[in-house]
DNA sequence: CCTTGCGATGAATCCATAT
DNA sequence: GATATGGATTCATCGCAAG
């Protein structure tokens, strides 16, 4: 357990830039959301830049930012995600976990990178979006995934846990930051897989979900994130989660 | 519509030997639950192990009998799956479904067969099992996957359906004839993806629950078991669910 | 303060039309 | 002929205002 107090920072990089400058087996935990490169019908609409076309309709369109590094075609995907997931292991310490979101359809592909990159395997979390739409003469698609690995077999712990599989939260709607933005409860569960009081690393921080609830759970915080919009916000709300929670809180 | 009343048939055959000789676009959907071929950690053990010791624990041991054709290693999982898959796309009629059962380890694997034997991915059904065994230090286990493919775009209907993409369901315990066994309720939901009268196709029957969900909803069925014993008992469930359900409901 | 009702929305998708 | 654009579609859920 370390006797320092928790920690949280959010670098204004890019991840493929900034993570080879991390020391080797510094953080606990990797847990992070990139963005899917999945929208979009046509290879021009997938490579535009506004995220906002792709992803929001009606007319929510024109309040949300634009994020970055959502242009890739699946192969591609695949490779630079493998990138930056080796070099999350080699930040991690052994038994460490690593939790990337994934939509249905670049699971195959997430877990293909997870595992090029070194990481061992080791399921998937469902979690579930109440606020979703019908699909004419087919199956909703109500759900996203949670990749988990490991660094080699689990690491044990003075307290067990025993986590859930099946998540549900809500999509934020008013005051929402970002458009991909997740809700706190479905966080919650997941920074549990890191040990209290370890670190946790997200190497595509976006609007700083995942650093608050690691903070809210006495868990530090690494985040990177490229787009000068999104790093302050996140910076500022991982400062305020600070503030709120008493240092020392290892809970 | 058809002007037959539903039929429902296993054959007692292996699936690559059968489906060849099915009718091109003779079914309307194909729905199947394919040994997962992925309870072992190493070769040797996958290819041992009787499909009781990997799958049943317990006193559950003795009383079912194990099914064939879960020896195979990954790449040849893909491989045989594929060829499968493809000899049911050319059974299944233009714009109809094709619904696979996956487990979290071959969902990858099985999303390739799917579409390498040239069926049009759609997404993934999500089936939640509530009795499940927790796991130390990590996530449960609580979910296994429907993959759904379609042959080309999606057949138009009279009546559009809007199917649910999280079911619920738990696994038969008393009474369960088969290792793997699916819950009614969850197959019942499957079903509604064939329209109305048409003929379903599970070339991996097992005990035949996938017929009786079919027969239950008015639509026709047509399995292929490979293990005598399980071709007896589904063709003793189906026909029995024929008797219930008056011939030409078609609801 | 709790309940009711109305309106807006979703890491979309489909088809028809235009380029 | 291939690709791009526009507009319609669907409903459980959630926010918000009114009662």
């Amino acid at each position: 357990m370390p006797t320092t107090h928790p920690h949280a920072e959010v670098l204004h990089a890019d991840a493929l830039t900034a993570l080879p400058t991390l020391t080797p087996e510094s953080v606990d935990c990797v847990l992070t959301d990139p963005p899917y490169n999945s929208g979009g019908r046509t290879p021009t609409e997938r490579a535009r830049q506004s995220t906002r076309g792709k992803y929001v309709s009606g007319s929510a369109r024109h309040t949300l930012a634009d994020f970055a590094g959502d242009n890739r075609d699946q192969r591609s995907y695949s490779y630079w995600l493998a990138l930056v997931l080796a070099e999350c292991l080699r930040a991690c310490v052994p038994g460490g976990s690593c939790l990337v979101f994934s939509d249905w359809r670049q699971l195959p592909a997430t877990s293909d990178a997870l595992q090029a990159a070194g990481w061992t395997w080791r399921g998937i979390i469902v979690w579930r979006k109440p606020l979703n739409r019908p699909l004419r003469n087919g199956f909703r698609r109500e759900c996203e995934y949670v990749l988990w690995g490991s660094s080699g077999p689990l690491a044990d712990r003075d307290q067990p846990v025993y986590l859930p599989g099946l998540l549900t939260g809500s999509q934020p709607r008013a005051g929402r930051r970002h458009v991909t933005e997740k809700p706190v409860n479905v966080m919650a569960e997941l920074v549990e897989i890191c040990p209290p009081g370890g670190t946790i690393l997200d190497p595509f921080t976006g609007s700083g979900t995942t650093g608050v609830a690691a903070v809210h759970a006495g868990r530090s915080f690494l985040g990177i994130e490229v787009t000068d919009h999104y790093a302050e916000i996140a910076n500022a709300r991982v400062l305020h989660a600070m503030q709120q929670a008493p240092a020392g809180n290892t809970a």
